[in-house]
DNA sequence: TATCTGACGATAG
DNA sequence: CCTATCGCCAGAT
C-alpha cells in the first residue's frame, strides 16, 4: 500500500507545533484530493502524529477535540474553542 | 465490477 | 454557526 506510506513519510518530517490540514497532507503525498482517504489512515493507524493534521478550517478532528486540543497546547499551538489559530 | 464507508472539502441555505 | 449536498479518494465487502 503505498499510499499509506506517502502518508507517512509527509507526516514523519513534521515538528512540534507544526499543523497541516488533511488535504495539505494529500497533495504534499501526491495524492490530490485524496483529504478523505488520509483521514482513514489516521483513523486506522496508531503511531502517527494525527493531532498536528486538522480540517481545511482549521477545526480539530471530530471526536477528539479534547485530546487534540491538549496534544496542541503542549505543543505551543494556539487553539480557541476547538479550533487552530493560524499566521493567516 | 458494483457498493458502501469515512478523523475530507467546498458550497448553499 | 449548523445541517444538507455533492464531489473525491482509497479500502473493504
Amino acid at each position: 500500500m503505498a499510499f499509506e506510506e506517502d502518508v507517512r513519510r509527509v507526516l514523519e518530517r513534521l515538528g512540534p507545533g507544526e499543523v497541516v490540514t488533511y488535504g495539505e497532507v494529500a497533495y504534499e503525498a501526491g495524492h490530490p484530493g485524496a483529504a478523505r482517504a488520509v483521514g482513514n489512515i489516521l483513523s486506522s493507524t496508531e503511531d502517527l502524529p494525527w493531532w498536528r493534521v486538522v480540517t481545511s478550517e482549521g477545526r480539530l478532528v471530530p471526536g477528539h477535540e479534547e485530546q487534540q486540543a491538549r496534544r496542541l497546547l503542549a505543543e505551543g499551538v494556539t487553539v480557541l474553542g476547538h479550533r487552530v489559530i493560524g499566521p493567516e
